[in-house]
DNA sequence: GATGATTGGGAAAAGGTTTTCTCAGACGAG
DNA sequence: CTCGTCTGAGAAAACCTTTTCCCAATCATC
């Protein structure tokens, strides 16, 4: 299967592959590209040749030359956290197909370190640049602005004129209270993030208008940290009141899994059944908690790794030389569906 | 700060500095280079224009002529996991100082796809290659034995002959156990994950020598899954016995902090006080969990971040020219002790 | 057999940089 | 004034590949 050259020390150039077969590096450029004309007995025996020495071309040279090189950075902020991973494995996925590498860049939230890598990769003649980030309603601390290769964004805050994308966190709120309504909660409360955080605002915004079109009663959305203690505390500020039983909530739509695994737990605490009294959905589908909650969590799904992939694919299309109109394109989110609300009537 | 040059549509030239210079190409790189003989008046005229036309030489020329690219390959199967990415972040950070970029390839446990980013990253005249995974007994799937450029291995099996770095998890669970029997606890469990991984011998040995050496009673570790329900499973084994009260344990050593978590959770629901009753210490020292759990949990870091450093400090090493001893360094892991053992006598 | 078209293949430039070699001029010593 | 040395700077090769242009030989046609 593989060849039985010897494994060379040092790579074999085309030169070599050429006077092997006794011709000229042209010919054997263009044999091996099927380029030019020759017979197609030496375009055989020149690719045999090359075969059996183990030929590979040197990007490099290529790159020099072609003044592309089939590499682009990947920009991020996002270290430690859980966000940029699958959105990095969808870009990697839809660029490796297309032969093209990724120079992964982490510029913590140092400008300093940004402006360095960034100029590393415009050194290394990336074809262009994805950014991506931990929050999407912040700036990475790099100008991308007026670079002369095409950037995009992901999951983080575009430059104006710039193409971004971005999950539809306000679809996805929908997806989760739609869920509720569908399976006849009718006292849904919402319990979120900070409210330094766009997306609070637009998941809050969606609760509202979900409830408003089934003429539920709407409830002022309880906003507070990402932590589980948030959920334990919300449960208690829901729950614990002197409201009549009819009043208290038949549902919660969490900011994120991990407030939905302190409202759970918080629940289970106080004798309060899920989904039997109280359905409960998370937000973000990160499965070690949402399948570690009792009962396992419902929740939405950014699909991040789907939008890593249009990313991807939209910067190779740049890069092609194929125009795009600027602005945000918002990809849907999808509902996972465990076991903390119940099923719906007719599933 | 910034130049007033105009955006240039293209990268300017070394040529195109030495032309508004007057000078050869030549001169103007032995100027930027301060290699050469030339007046200080030459050199310091070259190196004005070269700054006021934004010069930045084409790293792709460079690398050809140098046979050195100042890119290496970071080469992982961890697409999710959380072990990689601190890793990473290391390995980067011991790199960007040198001004060399990093291609993340991420090869699934796909075998033909990771013979494709090996292909790809050797085009491409990679200086050398990091390999990491998310088991560190196991073997990624590719081959990397007569490469004829550096490798390293992180946190996955490396080759026979080549240069691993591991985390020194027998004494990551000695600092536990000696922090244990430092607080006085006599009666240590352990539970841990499945007997496939090499890690959960290698921690239980040593736990049965640092009870043995402080001649306390050895129980068999309880060997199950990483995950939350196996901690309370275990719990359950453990806690619900005939046993007198006096025989069952005082602290449990849990193999990562989800079981941890599902161990604390579980005593927590038999009334059982943590850390006064059972003190729990815990291994990964993933922060989102252990900083969730109530009380906070102790627990062992591997220190990835330091590994990941030191590999990419090998690697370097190696890259210019260094010689290196074949064999596995392993890294000393260190206790993060929050508040779910109680404090030390002492402290 | 002369002319033109076609075929197979090579020479050379290009891409941007580094490095070695070379050379012209200046300068000092005799 | 001549010889030798030193200084400042340029020419050219090298890295490896691709592509354009060109040439010689073959073939078909009249």
């Amino acid at each position: 299967m593989s060849s039985d050259a010897p494994p060379a020390k040092t790579p074999v150039t085309l030169r070599e592959v050429a006077f092997a077969a006794g011709v000229s590096v042209a010919t054997a450029s263009k044999a091996l590209n099927g380029q030019g004309r020759m017979t197609a007995q030496t375009r055989e025996r020149i690719r045999e040749t090359a075969q059996r020495l183990g030929f590979r071309p040197n990007s490099l040279a290529q790159s020099l030359l072609r003044k592309r090189s089939f590499t682009v950075g990947l920009l991020t902020n996002d270290t430690y956290g859980r966000f940029s991973l699958p959105l990095m494995a969808g870009v990697s996925d839809a660029l490796v197909d297309a032969g093209v590498s990724v120079f992964l860049c982490n510029v913590e939230d140092d400008q300093r370190l940004g402006q360095l890598h960034v100029e590393a990769m415009l050194d290394k003649r990336v074809d262009g640049i994805i950014a991506t980030g931990k929050r999407i309603d912040r700036h990475l601390p790099v100008d991308l602005a007026n670079l002369r290769i095409p950037v995009i964004y992901a999951f983080t805050q575009p430059d104006p004129d710039a193409i971004g994308f971005e999950s539809d966190d306000a679809g996805g709120a929908r997806l989760a209270v739609e869920h509720f309504c569908a399976l006849g909660r009718r006292r849904i409360a919402h319990v979120s993030g900070p409210a330094s955080f766009t997306v609070v605002h637009e998941r809050a915004r969606a609760y509202r208008e979900v409830l408003t079109e089934h003429g539920l009663p709407v409830a002022e959305p309880l906003l507070g940290h990402w932590s589980e203690a948030w959920g334990h505390e919300a449960v208690a500020r829901l729950f614990d009141g002197t409201a009549g039983r009819g009043e208290k909530p038949d549902a919660v739509f969490c900011g994120n899994d991990q407030i939905a695994r302190g409202v759970i737990d918080a629940l289970r605490e106080r004798g309060i059944g899920v989904p039997g009294d109280v359905g409960v959905i998370g937000f973000d589908n990160w499965e070690i908690v949402a399948e570690a909650t009792r009962p396992p969590l419902t929740s939405v799904d950014m699909n991040l790794s789907a939008l890593g992939r249009e990313a991807g694919l939209a910067l190779l299309s740049l890069v092609g030389g194929q125009p795009a109109a600027p602005g945000i394109r918002k990809l849907p989110c999808r509902l996972v569906v465990r076991q903390s609300c119940g099923r719906p009537p007719g599933g």
